[in-house]
DNA sequence: AGCTTATACAAACATTTGTTTTTGACTGGA
DNA sequence: TCCAGTCAAAAACAAATGTTTGTATAAGCT
C-alpha cells in the first residue's frame, strides 16, 4: 500500500527530525515508536524501512550531532590563531548550537546512558575528542599566559557544565538574543580562566585576532 | 505471607533508597516496579503497600531532596554574614550534596519533565525558591560591591549549570577528595562573579566571617 | 491465648511496547 | 505497456509493564 508521493529519502529525515524532538522533550526511554510514527505521519511499522531499532535511532543521531560538532570545532574553532580567540570562537559555537540549532544535543549530553555498551563507546570517543579540543585549547593559553588555570582539567568541565546548561532553561521566544547571550557566556568563561582582559571591551581585541587569524 | 521480621518502615526506606539510585542510573522511564521490588528484596505488588503509583515514587523523592536541599540552604548559607561568604558555602553545600549524598539531587536536575503536571508545579516551585536564594546572594553582592556582575539572572543559571555538572562526571572512588573540589569550584565561581579576592587565599576570609556569624 | 493489624506473597489483569510479516499500491525506467 | 524495485498499510505477536486482588503469616496488644 505505497502511498501516493512518498519518497523514501523525505520519510526518512522527518523520522529523524521527529525522534530528535520527541528524545529531547521525553528522553529515549520515555518515548514510543507509535507516537513517533504519529508525528512523522505514518504507521508503526513503516519505521522499519529506515531503521532496524530504537536502538539504532538513538545511535544514529547522536552520533550524527557528535560528528556535527567536530566538523564544526575543526572548521571554526581550531582555525583560530590565539587561545583566546580560539576560547571564544569555541563558546560561541557551543552556545548556538545548544540554542538555535538542533534538540539532538541535548540529547547528546542526556541519553548516553541509554547506549548499548558498543554503541555507547563509539559516542563517548566522540564526546571525548570533542572535550579534548576544549582542554588543548586551555592548556595553550595557560602555556603562553593567556589564562591562568590551576587545574585544567576541572576548568573544563566547568565550562562544559556551564555552556551545556544553557539549554535547561533557554527559551527560542524569549526576549534574550543569542548573540548578547553569546556574549555574556564569553565574558564568563573569560573570568573563568583567568583571562587578562576581563570586561566587555576584550571582545574588539577578539574580532580583531579573528580577522588576522583568516587567510 | 507475612516475612519473618519485616517492618514496614524499613522497607519503605529501602524502597526509597533503591528507587533513588535507580532512578539516578536508568531515568525514570528507564526503571521498571520489578527491578525495583528484586533490588528492595520484595515483590512487585508489595510495594504497592507504600506507593500508590510510580508516579508518586518519583514525587516524594524529589519532593524530599529539594526540601532538604533548601532546609540545608537556609540552616547553612543564610546564616552568613556578606555576600562572599554566603555564595562560598552555597557552592560548598552545593558540591557536597552533588558528590558524597544522595543520587537524588541527581534525578532532581533531569527528571523534571517526567512529572505530572501538578506535581511538576510543586517541584518547580521549589526549584525557583532554592534558585532565587542564590540570586539574591549575587544581587546583594552587587549592591555593596563584592561582586561585578552585569546580568544577574544569566551569572545565576552559569553557576547552577556549572556546579550541578559535576554530578555527570565525578567519580566516588576518583583520587579527588571532596574539599579539594569544592575549593576549586570556589574559586570558578569566585571568578564567575567578579569577586575582588580571586586567589585561594580568599578562603581565610571566608572562614572568620563565618565564626562570626555564628551565635 | 486470642484478636487485630501490619506486612508480604502469588497470581492475574489489561495495556503498552518493540518488532515482524504479509500484502498491495505507487514510481520510474526500459 | 510492463516490470522491478520502492514504500507504506494492516495485522499480529510475544514480552514487558504498572496495577489490583485475594490470601496467608507474623507482630503486637489485651
Amino acid at each position: 500500500m505505497r502511498t501516493v508521493g512518498s519518497i523514501g529519502e523525505v520519510t526518512e529525515q522527518k523520522i529523524y527530525a521527529a525522534a530528535a524532538e520527541l528524545i529531547a522533550k521525553h528522553g529515549y526511554e520515555g518515548i514510543n515508536l507509535r507516537q513517533l510514527a504519529k508525528d512523522v505521519g505514518v504507521q508503526v511499522g513503516s519505521l522499519y524501512n529506515y531503521i532496524s531499532s530504537k536502538q539504532e535511532l538513538l545511535f544514529n543521531i547522536l552520533n550524527g550531532v557528535m560528528n556535527e560538532l567536530i566538523d564544526a570545532v575543526k572548521a571554526t574553532v581550531l582555525m583560530e590563531y590565539t587561545p583566546t580567540a580560539q576560547l571564544q570562537a569555541f563558546v560561541k559555537l557551543h552556545i548556538q548550537y545548544h540554542t538555535n540549532k538542533l534538540p539532538a544535543v541535548v540529547i547528546a549530553t542526556s541519553e548516553l546512558r541509554s547506549l548499548e555498551p558498543e554503541n555507547y563507546k563509539k559516542i563517548v570517543r566522540l564526546r571525548v575528542e570533542y572535550e579534548t579540543y576544549l582542554r588543548e585549547i586551555l592548556r595553550k593559553g595557560c602555556e603562553d599566559g593567556s589564562f591562568t588555570i590551576e587545574n585544567v582539567r576541572l576548568c573544563e568541565y566547568a565550562i562544559i557544565g556551564m555552556l551545556t546548561g544553557v539549554c535547561v532553561w533557554y527559551n527560542p521566544r524569549g526576549t534574550l538574543p543569542i548573540n548578547k547571550l553569546t556574549n555574556y557566556y564569553q565574558e564568563f568563561v573569560m573570568r573563568l580562566v583567568g583571562a587578562e582582559t576581563r570586561d566587555a571591551n576584550a571582545r574588539p581585541t577578539v574580532v580583531r585576532a579573528k580577522a588576522v587569524a583568516r587567510r
